[in-house]
DNA sequence: CGTATGTTTGACGCGAATCAATTTTCGTGG
DNA sequence: CCACGAAAATTGATTCGCGTCAAACATACG
């Protein structure tokens, strides 16, 4: 199904100076050509997940594949990128996920520049911007979760991220029904009232009668497994 | 986790005549105001699958899902939308997804404009911003996926995919191993082996012996199978 | 109240994972 | 060119997590 970034349109012509570049990604000025053709071999890494993210690529020949890990290894790929598509484009300083070489292969690096600015943009456009790449990292995260988490682990990093937006980081009002949250973490309404009990047993959460809202009694151990 | 396009930033400034906004996403001029309150109830759909977007709107109250759904019923929810974030950004002409209201809510239209401009965008920071929006209309349809498509829907989803980007759709050079292919989908290696076996032996697809090509037989047979 | 809707709980089955073994492919050096 | 060992892919047997089917229970609403 995806291989992201998909683009068929050859490198980009340099731009006239004043042209309306958007602030967000600029390319390098200083030189005269716009990127930098670096070679890869099978399973080389091209940035690592942490990495800072100076560079946006393009792929020129063979493939790259950019993925996600667990820490016990379990690993979920994002997307393949093959010909012509754009990958390693990040929101903020450090790149979110791993790249590495299919096969032996070449892309093109193209020198990132006022990131910073994207912090706080004003503008409508500005704000969509950046609201576009947060959507990205939360889809791969999510994308993650869909391909290698348990119901448990699945349930837990819900909670957690739901948490995270409530004033009091320990108690949700969930917002949506059972099977809104089955249908998101792709599971079962009857798979989430199960887990959800489960975790209430073990002491992890509690819920009152209406069950439509949940104290995290041990983040911890939600953060445990939430792998 | 994910409920993307999260953004705490309160309703964007009117930007100053000549401010340098991106031409891909422009706020309405015309108006005075930079965008419309709408009002839903639970489940009211705010756009579905296949509407013209002509807006991109953000939550002022209550919650929003976008989810995709498949012809049998089966819904993948993307993301959760809440106070603040933004939702509806398309690449093309029409949305991609289904938006509904998960309670009464609230949210603001903002007009787009020049949408057109999107495809073969000449800057670099164009091409970007094209292929951020493609990689996350991609990201949805792998979290649908991802989430609800079986092991047999999964391979025929990919192949088709693949064989897209390949000079003769009917030939595919497969450019990963095995084990990233089950990285992409959700599974083990064992069952992609299984599942492209199972469809050789039904004659929907064929492969040599050294197992890195494969031919399409029954293209038909593959759609069908890719729910 | 009574009906509709949403949630929980239980019994059971199936699809894909796991565990394990074999076969094939491929890189390397004799 | 062939022999060897390592890595990749396939195949089989078995297990298990989660889905399916079904029913009870709780909550919201007219």
């Amino acid at each position: 199904m995806q291989t992201a970034f998909r683009n068929d349109i050859p490198a980009p012509a340099l731009a006239p100076a004043l042209s309306p570049v958007s602030p967000l990604l600029r390319p390098e000025r200083e030189s005269p050509t716009l990127g930098t053709v670096r070679t890869f071999t099978k399973d080389e890494e091209i940035f690592m997940e942490g990495d800072n993210a100076a560079f946006v690529y393009k792929v020129v020949s063979g493939g790259v594949r950019t993925c996600k890990l667990l820490n016990d290894g379990r690993r979920q790929i994002a997307a393949f990128h093959l010909l012509g598509d754009f990958f390693g484009i990040e929101v903020g300083q450090e790149h979110r996920f791993t790249a590495e070489a299919l096969g032996d292969c070449k892309v093109i690096a193209y020198r990132r520049r006022g990131l910073d600015v994207l912090s706080g943009g004003e503008t409508l456009s500005e704000q969509l911007m950046t609201a576009l790449m947060r959507a990205l990292e939360r889809a791969q995260a999510h994308m993650l979760l869909l391909g290698r988490k348990s119901a448990q682990e699945k349930i837990a990093a819900f909670l957690l991220d739901l948490a995270e937006r409530e004033i009091d980081h320990r108690h949700i009002e969930l917002p949506m029904a059972r099977i809104d949250v089955a249908d998101y973490l792709g599971l079962t309404i009857e798979t989430v009232s199960r887990t959800l009990t489960q975790l209430e047993r073990q002491g992890v959460i509690a819920m009152p009668a209406h069950r439509r809202s949940i104290m995290l009694k041990d983040k911890a151990a939600l953060q445990r497994l939430d792998a």
